[in-house]
DNA sequence: TCACGACCAGAAGAATATTCTAGTCCGGTG
DNA sequence: CACCGGACTAGAATATTCTTCTGGTCGTGA
């Protein structure tokens, strides 16, 4: 469930608590000393470690963040093919959705916190360094003239845009689909979007 | 810029200053004596009109979705034939946040502000009708084998998920791609996701 | 004129976040 | 062993921020 090992056992244990009561009463509704009770630890302990609830929230967003696209850069490596690829990218963004609803629902509702992160610059770095990647990735595939040439900023929000979204609203209870079964269809959008197959 | 005319102007005035204030520092950085010296209200006044800040982003929200799916209901009356409708519906998406991109911003950094709102059902109708809208307006094209026949609930993340996607990356500064560049490969890919032509 | 409701002001009070002081624990070192 | 120092913890004290409350003003209709 959670995605960090190797922290210190109660550091850890902050950060959980936080997640569930993120997860359960919302970001700004949650107090530290809700935080506190249910992670056990003391008012001293959680600044030692965080230094404020923002801070938690943003120690959440990069690890989670951090564990999504470590992940993706996985699955670019393992596959040479566009289209399989490409399945495999959209595969991965739907499955690593449903086994960390929680951690999903806080990163697509609590965006703001990537705004107080955007100065230290390792998020932006983060997702500089994604958007790059697949780019990268498809360059050969681009010149074999399989996929189409595109702005990289475009390729992300072709690939994972409709995923992202059609997550959004499961996460939320909105859909009556379930991932599993929209998964086709949203792979088959993917590889449509930037295909250049059927010209 | 704003969206809601005929408010009362004091009313209105915390809403603007309010927009101001979590756009420059974000919702929980800013405390409702920043809205207070920005709006000339005083305390009393903002609480008698609200109620709580929580309740001055609910507000802005509401009113921030209303006047995005009133226009986009508004595109689906104006257009038939299906390829043209889609166009302009994403055309209408990526027009309104390249038009009002502080209240964008922030409908789409404070996602949690909806799951306070889920309980009154408002927003949820909306949400709701919403979808429907657009599987109905669709439903004569899958009827006559132009468009494939998809759960509801696809259809808006198919449709409008890359060009939200690409938005919430332009809004936060991270596209060297401008919207209007953008928007033909966004509004291809909406039309190539949906459409049975090629096959 | 007067009563009334909508609206507003700012002080008072309650809730929360954050800092501070004083530890405890443990591993290393003379 | 005795002791030092740093990492960590505790909880009281303080500061900040949110929310409520009391007492107005202002305009309108009876």
């Amino acid at each position: 469930m959670s995605v960090d090992d190797g922290e210190p056992e109660r550091r850890r244990a902050i950060l959980d608590a936080a997640l569930a009561c993120f997860t359960a009463k919302g970001f700004s509704a949650t107090t530290v000393d809700d935080i506190r009770i249910r992670s056990g630890a003391s008012v001293g302990s959680i600044y030692h470690h965080f230094g404020g609830k923002e801070r938690i929230a943003a120690a959440l967003y990069v690890a989670g963040i951090r564990d999504y696209q470590e992940g993706t850069l996985a699955v670019l490596r393992e596959h040479q093919e566009a289209r399989a690829g490409i399945t495999a990218l959209v595969g991965h963004h739907l499955r690593w959705i449903a086994e960390h609803p929680d951690l999903a629902r806080f990163l697509l509702r609590r965006r703001e916190t990537e705004v107080a992160l955007a100065n230290d610059g390792e998020l932006r770095e983060m997702n500089w360094a994604l958007f790059e990647a697949i780019a990268e990735w498809l360059r050969p595939h681009v010149a074999a003239g399989r996929v189409r040439s595109l702005p990289t900023d475009l390729y992300s929000a072709l690939l994972i845009g409709p995923s992202q979204e059609f997550a959004r609203h499961w996460l939320e209870g909105r859909t009556k689909s379930t991932i599993e079964r929209a998964e086709r269809s949203l792979a088959e959008a993917a590889w449509a979007a930037v295909s250049l197959e059927g010209e």
